[in-house]
Formats: C-alpha cells, sequence, structure tokens
RNA sequence: GGCCCCAUCGUCUAACGGUUAGGACGAGAGCUUUUCAAGCUCUAAACCGGGGUUCGAUUCCCCGUGGGGUCACCA
C-alpha cells in the first residue's frame, strides 16, 4: 500500500538523547503506529565535528528502554549516504536551481553550494497550526551543501525524507521557520510535499526552551533516578496532547490507540517534575510484587513490596527505604523517645506483647492488631505502640508496628523484642 | 530587531457560543492504629487587555500586550 503512514525520528548524535527528542519521537511512533504505519530512525550526523557514536548508542538504547518501536533506516547514518546525495546535487546545478559559489571553508578546496532562491511566498499547511506563510526572500540564496557531495542538513533531510518514503513530518515547533526552505529545496528536486506537524515545545518553568542550563534533560538521568519507562511514555504524551477525559494514566497501547494529532497543543508546556513523580508512583502501583522486585534488580523480600508500593514514588526512593528496613539494634534512648512512660514501663509492655504475640498462630496485621491494639489503647497507646515500633524497626521513623510485626514474621518480631527488653 | 508561532488556576489541562469555568499535580487545613510517608476529606487558586460579530462570548474576527521560536559552510 503506497498510502501507508511512514514518520521518523531523525536525531543528530550530538549529545544524549533529551527528553524533548524522545516526546518527538513518542509523538512520532504514536500517530504512525495508530494509523497503521511505522516510524524510521536515523541519524543526521553531517555535522562531523560534532557527531560522536557515544551518542547515537545513547540515543538507541533510550528508545528501546523507552520500549518506543521504530524500524532503522538502511544506511541510517547521512555521514553514509554520500553516494545518494551526489546523484541529487549535480541535477541540482543542472537543472540551474543551484550553483557552485565561493570556496568552501571545508579545506578541501572544491565551491559551496548555493541555492538559488526564487524568492517567493511559501504557504504550507501544519496539521496543528493551520496554514503558515513565509516569504523566503530573506533567505537569499543559502548555502545547502558544503561542496558538491555533502549535503547540509536541509538538503539532506529533504533528500531522505523523500528517499525513505515519509509521509508526515512531526517534530518540534523549532523547526517550524526550517519549513519553507526546505519547501524550496523540495519543489526544486521535483518530490511530494509530505505533511507537517509542529508539536510544541516542552518548556523549562522560565517558559524558555528546555536545554541542559535547566538541570536534568537527559532521559539516562531519569532512568538513573529511578523513574520507570511506561511513566516518563505517559507524562510525555500528556504534555502538549491529550485524550479530553479525566483519566490520566495510560498505558501505551492505550496511548496508540487514542492519539490524535488535532488533539494537539499550540503552545508549550512546563516540564514539571512533581507530575512526572506521581505517575511514577502510579505505574510503580501497577507493577505486580514480583515485576516491582524486578525492577529494584536484586533480591528483595516479597513481604516487603506492598509497603514499598505504598510509600515509594521512585525506584531510588524505593533502594533508600529498603536500607532503612536494615535493622540496628536500638539504643535505650531511642526506646524511650517518645514512649509516655519509663524505662520500667517500656519494659513491662514490652514483654506483655510478646506473651500475647508468642500466643499467636497466624501472624497477619490484622491479628496482631487485634490483639495489641486494645491493650495499648487500655494502657496509653504512646507508651505501647511506640517502644513497639521502635523495638521492631531500630528506627524512629517507620510504617506502624502492626504491619511491621507482619512483614517481618513471627520469629524475627519475637526476637526484636527480646534484644530490646534486655536493653531496659 | 525582521519573520513566524502561541495565550484557561503556580503547573499539565477540559470546554468545540449559553457551565456555579471541570479534573490532575503542587500548596494549605483536617482525619487516620499519636512517627515519616502514603491514603482519605475539604479549601484556596484561572478565562492577558481593548474593540467588534452575536440575543449571548473563555470560545469567532481585529488590534494591543505578554511569552516563545528562529534568523550558520549547526542540526
Amino acid at each position: 500500500m503506497s498510502d501507508k503512514v511512514i514518520t521518523r525520528f531523525p536525531p543528530s548524535p550530538t549529545g544524549y538523547l533529551h527528553i524533548g527528542s524522545a516526546r518527538t519521537a513518542l509523538f512520532n511512533y504514536l500517530f504512525a503506529k495508530h494509523s497503521g504505519g511505522k516510524m524510521i530512525l536515523r541519524f543526521e550526523d553531517t555535522d562531523k565535528e560534532r557527531s560522536k557514536q557515544e551518542f547515537e548508542q545513547d540515543i538507541i538504547e533510550g528508545i528501546k528502554w523507552l520500549n518506543i518501536p521504530y524500524e532503522l533506516a538502511d544506511n541510517p547514518r547521512q555521514s553514509d549516504r554520500g553516494e545518494i546525495y551526489k546523484k541529487y546535487i549535480p541535477k541540482l546545478i543542472e537543472s540551474g536551481t543551484a550553483y557552485e559559489a565561493e570556496e568552501a571553508k571545508d579545506g578541501s578546496g572544491r565551491k559551496v553550494v548555493r541555492f538559488k532562491n526564487p524568492n517567493k511566498q511559501v504557504t504550507f499547511t501544519d496539521t496543528i497550526r493551520g496554514e503558515v506563510t513565509f516569504d523566503t526572500t530573506e533567505l537569499q540564496d543559502f548555502v545547502i551543501a558544503k561542496n558538491i557531495e555533502e549535503p547540509l542538513y536541509h538538503l539532506a533531510v529533504v533528500i531522505d525524507d523523500h528517499e525513505m518514503g515519509v509521509t508526515h513530518v512531526i517534530r518540534g515547533e523549532d523547526h517550524i521557520s526550517n519549513t519553507p526552505r526546505q519547501i524550496l529545496m523540495l519543489e526544486a528536486l521535483g518530490f511530494t510535499r509530505p505533511v507537517y506537524a509542529h508539536i510544541p515545545l516542552i518548556l523549562a518553568p522560565d517558559k524558555s526552551k528546555l536545554s541542559k542550563r535547566h538541570g536534568a534533560v537527559s532521559l539516562t538521568e531519569y532512568r538513573s533516578k529511578g523513574f520507570l519507562p511506561e511513566a516518563i511514555i505517559n507524562y510525555l504524551a500528556l504534555l502538549g496532547w491529550n485524550p479530553g477525559g479525566e483519566q490520566e494514566v495510560f498505558t501505551l497501547d492505550q496511548l496508540v490507540h487514542m492519539f490524535s494529532l488535532d488533539r494537539v497543543h499550540k503552545g508549550g508546556a512546563v516540564f514539571d517534575i512533581e507530575k512526572l513523580k506521581w505517575f511514577n508512583h502510579e505505574h510503580l502501583k501497577l507493577l505486580s510484587d514480583e515485576k516491582y522486585a524486578e525492577r529494584l534488580g536484586g533480591e528483595v523480600d516479597l513481604k516487603l513490596i506492598p509497603l514499598l508500593k505504598e510509600r515509594a514514588k521512585t525506584l531510588v526512593e524505593a533502594h533508600d527505604m529498603l536500607k532503612e528496613f536494615e535493622y540496628a539494634p536500638p539504643t535505650r534512648d531511642l526506646l524511650l523517645k517518645s514512649a509516655k512512660t519509663d524505662a520500667a514501663g517500656a519494659k513491662k509492655h514490652l514483654e506483655h506483647i510478646r506473651t500475647l504475640l508468642n500466643a499467636l498462630e497466624s501472624f497477619m496485621k490484622e491479628d496482631i492488631e487485634k490483639l495489641v491494639f486494645p491493650y495499648a489503647t487500655a494502657e496509653g497507646r504512646a507508651s505501647v505502640l511506640w517502644p513497639m515500633r521502635v523495638a521492631l524497626s531500630g528506627r524512629d521513623k517507620s510504617p506502624d508496628p502492626f504491619t511491621l510485626a507482619a512483614v517481618l514474621g513471627k520469629e524475627t518480631t519475637l526476637k526484636r523484642i527480646e534484644e530490646a527488653v534486655k536493653k531496659l
């Protein structure tokens, strides 16, 4: 089928995968997949000085980590596509729409190629913004190639999009003013115009384009901070687009199903880390205990996962909490810290709890609670519950003592109470 | 500065001429098995301004203001 939708994600490997690029990739994928098409990945590395293998790797790994499907173009690097470009540049010169001008600064001794600007108005339809008109006169006879076989970005884009059969160009709004010059070249080459859609930029809190000076912008940083790819996808999709209802938590498949370009916003959207954290917590809670443990990467007691799920907003927070569960025998001072009783009282209470729990068959939270809580209420909750919390956790900040006891299990619980009693 | 784009709570957004302008994040207050979180409940919080069009404008048009993007032999 010739009318199959083909979008593309063409990063230039001059930096690590940026959160904004990731969203552009996501929108391209969502649109293509929703329309039954595909998204092609290629690298725009015509700037040899700044392009690095390392960045290329990072970008691919990032997209894979996010689970955004793509198809790698044949010959995905522009730096390897010289043979293709060589077919087109002379053609442009022969047809009189381009000409060789002054000597190039690249030391090749060859001449730079300039486009013979027809100096006209160019109007194109942007799916998101409607008709946009530019007067290209101010562009003058712009340079399109460093020399007869090395195109500059704009020319390479036009040729690649044509060669790869790209039907829809979905890119950041910062490219909107590049569009007319690309259309000029594409007309000179006799190519068909793709559909253009310029999506709003992701903004920093100061409303300017999000960039490195604003802090964390590379996907890797979010990954290492313990964010889930599902959460990042979900959050990014809702920056500048929304399906209309009041639901906010979605899976990638759901997003694919609902996505449409006409619900994409025109204005930029400020990136809010707090909301991302909230999405992350939501997606973390959606994981099964087994999957959660898997994501944490270590050997984790599955009994601890529900506790983590409830409290941790990121995997890193979960890790930190896990450390907090590491028990160190509490000091006498800590045991008495907030208990409204003296050492003798605390000792009495702990011994009583030990006796109660020792007789308990089922060590479920509810049963422990049923047994201990009435006693705590009768004796003064603080004077019973505080020593119990500290005895079990070794800390003054912890989940409630009943949950703690249940998670720890009977044996450990009794052992820790025993240890505490000895201190009093 | 030229050109282009944009404009609803602090932030992400709903609304497609008629609503008490809704939701979410965050904030504040309260509740909970007296901690820290989480959770639950409640509260505060917005249509940039001025003209039109219309019986009626947040919504359509124009102007202004504000913000942003872009002006390379970078992408």
